[in-house]
RNA sequence: CGGGGUGUGGCGCAGUUGGCUAGCGCGCCUGCCUUGGGAGCAGGAAGCCGGAGGUUCGAGUCCUCUCACCCCGACCA
């Protein structure tokens, strides 16, 4: 048995160091997050993980709008003579397709059985470049269609093996953009302005340090000419991809006959590309920052950035109203406060719940709410009250008064936001080893090692086997490392590339 | 889809070689007492033990089938 003082005990358990896997989910349960659905594979998305999701719509949506896209819809049905088109599309997704065959329920002796047999199946879109292509080749016809830049946010599905809430689900959030040009420039350029956007978004609002980078062509999106990433390093050492970009050349232009007549009169195939992030970066989120007390949100993206608890002591109701008078007083005093580079308003949540303020307290350390504030009877007399931020292991108090807001709450909230980046940035930067061969690297992971690692590689197209018996995949070539002359840690020959090796989700 | 494991109040679990009113911790409700970092005491509600069938005087426990979930592979944002 382990002695465990009162200090010592854990909102999370097990904790992250006990067991990773169920710590992640104790934490997505514990901060009232999601959990994951009756339905095989799909999760309820709760109000305090889908307010993370909608920030994200919000703000990487308006960032997405600046680069002059337009927001659409598009079917969730793709019928499959669409998939059928692009041979390396099919091939990439067959094995993960919902199927729609049937429109019409019969009510028979043994229950309700599906009829009406449908003469062509729809597929339930894993993606959309193949319903999207069909309309773009429409909708473009002449160079003066082009660009053509178009981003929805949707749902869709891949029927996976294995799902795991935020990380894996078998439905799933998501924006996927979809954009044509006249030329291969134009499109190369998309790709990797948008992962730069992502990149950017993931950094400084997530306070996610990424690695962005190219992808080994044996893992790139189905069909493209090249897949672009943005790879994240979680506490347990293993990367998770954020988001991806592709460029998907003219193969689905050709697949869809996406054609316009260029300035010298001649008939072309478009250019595309297609990128997205998904709400797997809620899981990435929480697998950077939280801890063994729970959820810890960078303010830029948390729901709310400051919950104020009064302290109500149940023994005077007059006391009792006059400090939930006072709580919504000190409310009302956040009006219009923003905070850090991007003027992101403070949202403030006052809990007048009736649970007892010293269980409230923990419920909001779990929920990761940046600045918790709780002001009682004392503080009424001086506007004051105190607050404490999450990302300090203490929980200091800090004793401030109503007109301090204005110059106090930034402050913090920027602290706390620039303190959860520079904690994972040092993480990713002290977890990246170099090695020179393949013994070196099968050592450091044969002892537990938990990171990424550099080394020479020479680009190939296939996956190497001892890669995969040791459980490691390459995750990309990073657009930033020193070039030095080397030898491929895989296959000897000489190479001046080197590629990102790690364990990934 | 292959290999392994688990299904018992909301959550986490215990339940001996079948045996009497199925337990524990947390949570929940009521009361007293407390309240500025997870309080305490007393009382209470809540489970046809995943489902179906079987063996038996008797099944949470044994057998058969089935479903779901978890872990390991294959696949993946």
């Amino acid at each position: 048995m382990v002695y465990m003082s009162k200090k010592q005990r854990t909102a999370i358990n097990p904790t992250r160091e006990e067991n990773f896997p169920k710590w992640y989910q104790s934490v997505v349960r514990e901060a009232d997050m999601a959990e994951m659905a009756h339905v095989r594979g799909c999760m309820v998305i709760k109000p305090w993980g889908f307010g993370i999701w909608e920030n994200i719509q919000q703000i990487l949506g308006q960032q997405i709008k600046d680069c002059g896209v337009k927001n659409a819809y598009f079917p969730l049905f793709v019928p499959l003579s669409y998939i059928e088109k692009e041979a390396q599309h099919v091939e990439g997704f067959a094995k993960e397709m919902a199927v729609v065959t049937h429109h019409r329920l019969e009510n028979t002796e043994n229950g309700l059985k599906p009829s009406g047999e449908l003469t062509e199946p729809l597929i339930v879109r894993p993606t959309s470049e193949t319903i999207i292509g069909e309309s773009f080749a429409s909708w473009i016809q002449s160079y003066r269609d082009l660009p053509l830049k178009i981003n929805q946010w949707c749902n869709i599905v891949r029927w996976e093996m294995r799902p795991r809430v935020f990380l894996r689900t078998s439905e799933f959030l998501w924006q996927e953009g979809h954009t044509a040009f006249a030329t291969a420039k134009e499109a190369y350029d998309d790709t990797i302005q948008m992962l730069k956007i992502y990149k950017d978004f993931s950094q400084e609002r997530l306070a996610m340090p990424v690695i962005d980078g190219v992808k080994p062509s044996y893992d790139k999106f189905p069909g493209a000419i090249d897949t672009y990433c943005i790879e994240a390093m979680m506490q347990d050492g293993k990367a998770l991809q954020a988001g991806t970009t592709h460029n998907l050349g003219t193969n689905f232009s050709k697949a869809a006959n996406i054609m316009f007549t260029d300035t010298d009169g001649e008939q072309k195939h478009a250019h595309t590309a297609s990128w997205g992030v998904s709400t797997r970066l809620i899981g990435g989120v929480i697998m950077t920052h939280a801890d063994d007390n729970g959820l810890r949100l960078p303010p830029e993206i948390a729901p709310a950035q400051i919950v104020i608890i009064p302290i109500q002591r149940g023994k005077d109701e007059q006391e009792d109203a006059q400090v939930l008078e006072y709580a919504k007083k000190l409310k009302d005093s956040f009006k219009g406060l923003t905070f850090g580079k991007f003027n992101t308003k403070v949202n403030v949540e006052l809990d007048d719940t009736l649970i007892k303020s010293s269980t409230k307290k923990w419920n909001w350390v779990k929920k990761g709410v940046p600045i918790q504030i709780e002001v009682g009877p004392r503080d009424i007399p001086e506007n004051k009250f105190v607050a404490r931020l999450r990302s300090e292991e203490t929980y200091e108090k800090h004793f401030l008064t109503i007109d301090q807001i204005k110059t106090e709450i930034p402050k913090f909230l920027e602290t706390i936001q620039k303190t959860y980046f520079d904690q994972a940035k040092e993480r990713l930067d002290s977890s990246i080893k170099e090695v020179d061969s393949f013994d070196e690297l099968k050592d450091l992971f044969a002892k537990d090692y938990k990171g990424f690692v550099l080394a020479p590689w020479n680009p190939c197209d296939e996956e190497d086997v001892r890669l995969k018996e040791l459980k490691i995949t390459i995750r990309c070539v990073p657009f930033e490392y020193k070039k030095e002359d080397k030898k491929c840690i895989l296959t000897g020959e000489d190479t001046n590339i080197k590629a990102i090796f790690a364990k990934s989700y």
